[in-house]
DNA sequence: AGATTGATTGAAAGCGCTGTCAATTACGAT
DNA sequence: ATCGTAATTGACAGCGCTTTCAATCAATCT
């Protein structure tokens, strides 16, 4: 139905090759022949067929971003970068999610394998011998976002959260003297909570606090299950003069309002500070002090990266630290250089 | 690079057209000479190429997805439900944004005439008529997703957000008497925002109360301007005993955070109502009185509604209409039927 | 004028796949 | 054995595009 090149070249009156030339290299087709062309493709609204164009030079101009899931501002901030950076690169977007229903190998394999993308952007949340041995088998270039995949020689971007997490202990326990330190992660085989956890383990170590394997607490990064937690316990760490460093805003939100529920005073009784510095994070009374992520950032340099790499196949492995930082609002103690936002 | 077709029928000794048709219709080649070609297909871990089954078959098994934005959580959970069906359904999506850097009509002609996807879900926020002379130019199938594309026979999934915001004015001015009801809105050509407030104001004219254009207000959806503006009208607010119906959670989350800020409390002093139903509903205190709106069902309806259409391209239009309804919390008084959640 | 060059164009060979149609085979019936 | 029929397979023509490679033509040079 839509028109083809070979209708074009009909109404202009030229060959098939002319037409294909003043689509890709316009420059080296006669100022006169160019125009009919040009006309002609107007007239019938002619688009090149992308499968066949893709046939011919393998590839499509299309980019996969494979997620763990969908589910919060953190993953659609991601995207957000990464789909603006694809279109002002000439690239659209395909995203798919490896969590829920889907099991995830089979989504990454049908996004790569396909042959359809010209690259992808993967981010896994677990990283697991089984995740390892799926990204092997990908022939399709990607690049690794956020996952610590240890000795894979990979492209990859990553949040250096270790740097902000521990800027963030550091402002508790030297700023607002705190000796008694929740943590509250999320899942123990989670890569973020992984990560912050070993923060927080150094941190505490070297300001010779001890840690009690009794204040760490492994939910699902929900706001329902740290708000039933807070519920639980907030009465208890308000009478040990606890702080409650929680893996994300969400978790530090479910507790603030848990305290409010059980009458508890924040930041007077219990203090929370939050992690990604997401809308949330404002939205809470008081705001949340907590670590900046730069979560659109980081799908928009995967995808320049990923472009870089399709650029240059042969060029050795790069890797990108986003760097993350505390910023400090109300949630924790008296501010100092709060933002109001 | 990758094994082609033709490998394989060369390994499994048979020629192409027996490897197409295990592919496609084993059922009709002998058992003997499928289990070589499987074989053959395993050990080369051959996998058809997407362009030339494309080129052949003029369909790709992608779906796209076409949003005014990518920002929050309305877009984010229309993605996931769009996404999960399309999965379920065997095909792929493609996100894109509309918004921010992108010319509006520039990706949609990119996603729909590019022949690329086989069908597509547009959102349009905004329809003017421009958008719809757009649409009116896609040849590929296309639903609507929440636009009331006047007079545009197509398939379409709709909120009926009518009915939600009067049962949400209902319960204020019945169950709430409220007197003076003040309306804070995303933009004035927004159709969301032109559905709630016609709502509104017909709500407004059966209960016979009056409405002053002065409280009427146009934002932009976002908490940092329903902040500054609460600011400001706040304490007004309270003398008059408003209530105020934000058309996006949100807004009236900042509107409640303004009211904090100026120690006015509420509900007790002002009654502050928001719509959507997101998980800042939740996350504010007191929680949000809202109108829940399935967003994530959104997405999945529409998906499948595509796919319908795919199926059946002569069928004629359908539109399906998915209801909001009255939450009810504490933002507005001593709850009734309040959920925690 | 005849030859050489460069600019411009067209013809045709695929890219990897599906589907049509004809050819081959197997097998029971005559 | 011979035939008819059904089951199975292969040859080949495209799908719409890019890209050599050769052909054409005008312009320049000897």
């Amino acid at each position: 139905m839509p028109a083809s090149i070979e209708d074009v070249a009909k109404k202009a009156n030229v060959s098939i090759s002319t037409v294909s030339r003043v689509l890709n290299r316009r420059n080296i087709v006669n100022d006169k022949t160019r125009k009919r062309v040009e006309i002609a493709i107007r007239e019938l609204n002619y688009r090149p067929n992308v499968f066949a164009r893709g046939l011919m030079l393998q590839q499509s101009n299309i980019l996969g971003l494979v997620l763990p899931d969908l589910h919060g501002e953190f993953y659609s901030e991601i995207i957000r970068g990464a789909n603006n950076k694809a279109h002002d690169l000439g690239y659209q977007l395909m995203v798919s999610s490896v969590g829920g229903k889907n099991d995830g190998h089979s989504v990454l394999s049908a996004v790569s394998n396909h042959g359809l993308v010209d690259g992808i952007v993967v981010m896994v949340s677990e990283i697991d011998s089984k995740a390892k041995k799926t990204l092997a088998g990908v022939t399709t270039p990607f690049v690794v976002l956020d996952g610590q995949v240890d000795r894979v020689n990979h492209d990859s971007v990553v949040i250096d959260q270790r740097h902000g997490a521990e800027e963030m202990m550091k402002h508790l326990i030297e700023d607002r003297h705190a000796k008694n330190i929740v943590f509250v992660g999320g899942p123990k085989t989670n890569i973020d909570t992984i990560d912050r956890l070993a923060a927080y383990r150094e941190t505490m170590r070297q300001s010779s606090l001890d840690v009690d394997s009794k204040d760490i607490y492994h939910l699902d990064f929900s706001y329902e299950k740290a708000f039933d937690l807070g519920i639980e316990k907030v009465k208890e760490w308000a009478e040990s003069e606890a702080f409650i460093f929680a893996a994300n805003d969400e978790m530090a939100a479910g507790i603030i309002d848990a305290a409010i529920e059980k009458n508890i005073s924040v930041p007077e009784e219990i203090r929370v500070v939050g992690f990604d510095d997401t809308r949330i994070a404002i939205m809470t009374r008081p705001r949340l002090t907590t670590v900046h992520v730069p979560m659109s950032s980081m799908g928009a340099q995967a995808v320049e990266l990923l472009c870089q790499r399709l650029k240059e196949p042969e060029r050795p492995p790069v890797k990108i630290t986003l760097h993350s930082n505390l910023v400090i609002r109300e949630s924790c103690g008296t501010s100092r250089g709060a933002s109001i936002y």
